[in-house]
DNA sequence: CTAGGAAATGAACGATTGTTCAGATAAACC
DNA sequence: GGTTTATCTGAACAATCGTTCATTTCCTAG
């Protein structure tokens, strides 16, 4: 059974997620060790096999949960009419979601390579589907003659990927508000798709 | 001295930093052990310590080579005039040249974190002098009324953000040519700051 | 042909890796 | 109180890690 925990306790599964999370974005999943996780826990290295089979499977886990946040939270948004207000909602979404969970984005961004190959298949194929989510949305645009997309393949690369770059320099608390840096944003997305 | 070699070998020096980025680019700095270049070069791991005094250092010269000629190449090239002529020739620029060098693209963005304080500083400061580059047309462009950007800063790392990203899904011989990914990518960019 | 020297080997080093498991610990149930 | 059962320890495992170095190999210069 689970050891009697105080309100502010964990249980040591999750403890051991969000030290493996914190640790690999660090300093990148080849380079931390069981033992440097179970340090993290305040457990010896041997108990980590009770909540997971193995190290391979912890970076699956999180990849997996991360992205399937990602599209369950797309799913429940309130997405607008119009492809230039599915846009917007789609832009503003990807930024705030993203700059919440910095450690998960970057794990789910760079240790791809880390995965066994069922695994990366597994992970590829939801990130898929985010990407269809805006490519759709850019598709309906292009139809209805909101924008002007020669290629929506293209641009729904070209897009997520500097959306997603916002983690890289966005510091809460620095010069600029994140509702500006959404704006802005919004205004680079909506004039570079001829919005 | 360096052993006698026919027209098409190298000496060894070369192949190992070859080896080191082929083999980093494919798994990471961490997940690859001296022992795997050494089997990659054809030689024991002993003798690679004659062109690297450590596996850090060797990953540091990758790097660094790799935006010193980022920065040569775009020091070298003719770049217009008009703020929109030189935001054009950064954008062709960027996109192939990332687009020659997959490799070392992937090991300068993703192995930050494997580099010592010091060597990390000397990377960040050669990567800040390319942002610059970038940094100093938009915010002449946005001084002459060429472009509409409130923040340069910001529109930086967007734009350098999207056009990397092209190396992420960008494969030679695939459904769009070079120059037409190219062409798009620049039709974006300048629609995105408002040229 | 010999001497010199660079290039490479191959064994060795201490440390660390992911994973297993018998045994100790302690909370929960009857 | 005694038994069960989930949890964790701590030692052990074979393998591999980055790095060093005495020794061997072999090209080159004289």
């Amino acid at each position: 059974m689970a050891r009697k925990t105080g309100s502010h306790a964990q249980t040591t599964g999750p403890r051991v997620r969000a030290a493996a999370q914190k640790l690999f974005a660090r300093h990148g999943f080849a380079a931390v060790s069981m033992r440097q996780i179970a340090a993290e826990v305040g457990v010896q290295a041997g108990a980590l096999y009770l909540y997971t089979p193995n190290k391979q499977t912890l970076l699956f886990e999180l990849m997996k949960t991360h992205l399937e946040e990602l599209l369950a939270a797309w799913q429940a948004i309130d997405k607008g009419e119009t492809p230039p207000e599915r846009l917007a909602a789609f832009t503003r979404f990807h930024i705030r979601f993203h700059l919440a969970r910095p450690e998960a984005v970057f794990i789910a961004y760079m240790e791809l390579r880390n995965l066994s190959p069922e695994n990366f298949a597994h992970i590829e194929a939801l990130r898929r589907r985010y990407e269809d989510a805006l490519e759709e949305i850019l598709r309906a645009g292009q139809q209805e003659g909101n924008f002007s997309v020669p290629d929506t393949k293209l641009a729904t690369m070209a897009l997520i990927a500097m959306l997603t770059g916002v983690n890289t320099w966005f510091h809460e608390g620095g010069r600029l508000s994140r509702d500006t840096v959404e704006a802005i944003y919004w205004d680079m997305v909506r004039k570079s798709v001829g919005a």
